[in-house]
DNA sequence: GCCCGTCTAGGGTATGCACCCTAATCGGAT
DNA sequence: ATCCGATTAGGGTGCATACCCTAGACGGGC
C-alpha cells in the first residue's frame, strides 16, 4: 500500500477512536511509522487530509445509494445488503458524523450534500421495505412505510453513539454493529413472517464476523 | 442574576451553538460582557466551568428521573410532561452529549452515571407507556413495551442531531424540538385511540411555544 | 551513472489560547 | 468611613501544535 493511502486509513481510524480534534499530526505520523515531514510531503495541510477522507466518504455514499432491490430477487437478501452497507459506512466514517463541531462546517462536499444523502437514504430504505411488503414477507401499511424507513435510519445512524452512551465498547469487533442492527429490527420484526424474521436475525449474526469487514 | 450564574448560562448556550472546543474563554467573557479576568475570578480553570455545568446537568436529570405517572391521574398529560422534560434536557445540555470527544471522558459525574441515567430513562418511558396501555389509550403488547421505550428514547435523544444532518436549523425557537416529538410519535400513534392521538399532537404543538421555555 | 520521487532527521517558527499578575476602582454592607 | 468582595484594564507567560525548512539518503527506472 502506498504511503499516502496508509496515512488516510490510519487517520480515519485514529479520528474515529479518539475524536478528530484529539489526534495530533505527530501522533498520526507515529501511528503510520513515518517521519512527520513525510506526512507534510503528502498532505500540505491537515485540512487536505480531512478532505481526502471526505472525498472517499462521498464516493462510498454514492455507491451505496446506487443499491436497489432486484425486481425478481431475494428481497430479504437485498435488504440485508443495504443495512450492512449502511452500518459499514456509519462505522468507517463515524468521526465525520460525530465530530462535525470539531472540524467545522467547511468540508464543502459534506456541507453541500449531507441533507440530500440523508433524504435519499430514507427513500432507499423505504423502497427496500416496500419490496418486502410486495413479496408478502412484511405486513406494513404502505402509507406508513416512509415513517418506518425514517425511524429505521435514525436508529441505525445513531446506534453506535447510543451504545457508547450506555457505556458499551463500540469499536470494530465489539458487536456494537450487530446490536444496532438488532435494535432497528425491533421496529418491525413482529410484522415479518416468522421465517423472514429468523433469516434476518441469522444474517445479522453472520454480518459482523464477515461481510462488514469488506 | 449573579455574574457566576450568568457565566454558566452563557457558556452553556455558546457551547451548544458553536461546539465546546470552538468557544474561547475570550469570546465567552465578551458574550457575558465581563473582563476575562473576571471569568478567572469565578472559575479557576475552564474545566471548573465545565464541571459546574455538568453538576447542573446531573441535578436536572435526577429531578426528571423522579417523574412518575400518577396512579389515578391523566396518563396522557403525564407522558407529555415527561417527553417535554426530556427534550428540554437534551436541548439545554446538548453539547454535553454531542461534544464528548472534545471535552474528554474526564467529567466524572457524566462518565460514572450516564449509562445508568440512560437505562433509567428507558424504564421511565416504559412505565409511562404502560399507564397509557392500562387506561386503554394505547394498544401495545406488554412484552413489546420495553423495545418501544428504547426506540422512543433514541429518537428523542438524537432528534436534534438528525434534523441538523438534514440541514435544518435546530436552535431554540426553530421548531426542531416539535419535529422531534412528532417524529417519535410515528412509532406508536397508529395504536393510540384517536382522541388521545389528537390530544398528544395538540400538546406537542403547544409545547415549543411555552412549556419548554421553563 | 543519472534523475527524480520519496523519505528522513533535526531544528525551527508562528499562532492561538488558557490562564496569570497587578494595581486600581467600584459597590454594598456595617 | 471602612472593609471586603467583585470587577476592570492591561500587560504578560507558557505551552501545544500545525506546519516550515534544509540537506541528505534511498530506491527504482532508464
Amino acid at each position: 500500500m502506498k504511503t499516502r493511502d496508509r496515512i488516510v486509513v490510519a487517520a480515519r481510524a485514529l479520528f474515529n477512536e479518539q475524536g478528530y480534534g484529539a489526534v495530533t499530526t505527530a501522533a498520526l505520523a507515529a501511528q503510520c511509522g513515518i517521519a512527520e515531514g513525510n506526512l507534510w510531503y503528502h498532505f500540505k495541510t491537515r485540512r487536505d487530509l480531512l478532505e481526502a477522507i471526505a472525498d472517499q466518504f462521498a464516493a462510498v455514499i454514492d455507491a451505496r445509494l446506487a443499491l436497489a432491490p432486484a425486481a425478481q430477487g431475494d428481497a430479504l437478501a437485498d435488504y440485508t445488503r443495504l443495512i450492512g452497507a449502511l452500518m459499514d459506512e456509519f462505522r468507517t466514517f463515524r468521526f465525520l458524523y460525530r465530530d462535525q463541531a470539531a472540524y467545522g462546517e467547511h468540508v464543502a462536499v459534506i456541507a453541500e450534500r449531507a441533507p440530500e444523502w440523508t433524504a435519499k437514504t430514507f427513500t432507499q430504505i423505504e423502497v427496500h421495505l416496500a419490496r418486502l411488503v410486495d413479496t408478502g414477507q412484511l405486513d406494513w401499511p404502505r402509507a406508513a412505510l416512509r415513517d418506518l424507513a425514517i425511524n429505521a435510519t435514525i436508529i441505525l445512524r445513531y446506534g453506535l453513539e447510543h451504545y457508547r452512551e450506555l457505556g458499551e465498547p463500540t469499536g470494530t469487533g465489539t458487536g456494537a454493529v450487530r446490536l444496532t442492527l438488532k435494535r432497528h429490527l425491533t421496529l418491525f420484526e413482529h410484522q415479518l413472517d416468522p421465517e423472514s424474521a429468523t433469516r434476518l436475525h441469522g444474517a445479522i449474526d453472520a454480518m459482523e464476523q464477515g461481510a462488514l469487514a469488506a
